[in-house]
DNA sequence: ACACGGCCTTGACACTGTCAAGTAAATCCT
DNA sequence: AGGATTTACTTGACAGTGTCAAGGCCGTGT
């Protein structure tokens, strides 16, 4: 009843196919390839992953694991202050997608990953609900439309390419920070849970 | 002297393409799968395209066309309130995105086209425009921060998924309009440009 | 001792994009 | 007008992909 250390090919597959998206990006993640760099044969994959969707799956649940992980430092690094915890938070998550874009079009874009997997799932809601929860001092309650816009605003920032490191890759906007952004979004609400005239109720 | 009618065959290619893309999504546009659909062999369309990148680039600019025609008259048909063009042609946008999915993604995510390309950039270059000229009357200049914020919360929001029409897709929030979104963002400033002199009730 | 069942390998198949060579027709150049 | 050249396409091949079937190897349980 060994159990313990478990089938360790099932991670080396995982770690050599995210090494290979860091390389190569999503062309040069092949089953084959990460097979080999694992140091087995090619059809040995099939015996831990449902195929390549199997693997892509797998990959985008590690990813989504450290993502979330990612956003909880960079919110917990921004300070007490309620949008300087938002902007970092979000920066975290741009700055995800700008250094890991190839974990980032995996994770979002790849049709081929199931994502409604159970393993995967809750890592993604977890990672949502950072953003969520950065959020809330600024409605006090939960505000879907808020973090919806926020949600939508910040991957959409990083998906068009704003994110990107190399500036030749941006359509345009040499220097436009995120920030600005969002204290457009943010303008009417400076923070009225500092100085709430209703006091908030706790929160779940 | 011809010039007229011209290769039809790359035209042929190119709604071949755009047909596999529309029936069976990314995996289904093959490069033999749409000379085949064309009638022609499966070297053919290496006369008419640089290999499968050309294909996608030459659909996606030919995608970007009618995307900016959508924008377009989305825009348009939404009448002269200001509010009102702005979320008709983020309606079109979303509108877009969720009915050509497979077109959507070959012009913004797919790695393999060329974003540079000189016939691809100035259909895109238009499309973003006709959503630069809808933001225009709430700034009465140009204000890159502006434009930038309500595209990407738009390309966010159809990226995440939420403008599908399938709710099972959707991460979660089931009634969610876009357009709450867009008053969220644009509350501080309701119509300045079209009664600038009247600052009065905008907070309370 | 022996069958059993995970784990992996080998081999094959259909399919992909791309290249090289060949063919038929249209065009161009004396 | 007639040979040479260019264009548009076909055929055939090659490496590489995911996936399946069959078999081997080894530890475990009875």
């Amino acid at each position: 009843m060994i159990m313990s250390d478990g089938p360790s090919l099932r991670d080396a597959l995982i770690d050599a196919g995210t090494a290979l998206l860091a390389e190569g990006g999503m062309p040069a993640l092949t089953l084959r390839r990460a097979a080999a760099r694992a140091g087995v044969s090619h059809a040995a994959p099939a015996h831990h992953f449902d195929g390549l969707p199997g693997l892509l799956t797998a990959i985008a649940t590690h990813a989504f694991a450290t993502f979330a992980k990612t956003l909880h430092t960079a919110r917990e690094a921004a300070g007490s202050d309620p949008m300087a915890r938002l902007n970092g938070t979000c920066q975290g998550y741009l700055t995800f997608a700008a250094t890991h874009a190839g974990l980032f079009h995996v994770m979002f874009v790849s049709p081929e990953v199931n994502r409604g997997d159970p393993a995967l799932m809750p890592h993604a809601a977890r990672s949502y609900e950072i953003l969520r929860e950065a959020c809330l001092p600024f409605t006090g309650v939960p505000d879907e439309t808020l973090e919806v816009a926020v949600w939508s605003m910040v991957h959409g920032y990083a998906s068009l390419g704003f994110a990107t490191t190399d500036p030749r890759q941006r359509p345009f906007s040499q220097n436009l920070n995120f920030a600005d952004l969002l204290a457009e979004l943010l303008a009417k609400r400076q923070s009225p849970a500092t100085n709430p005239l209703a006091p908030a109720p706790d929160t779940r």
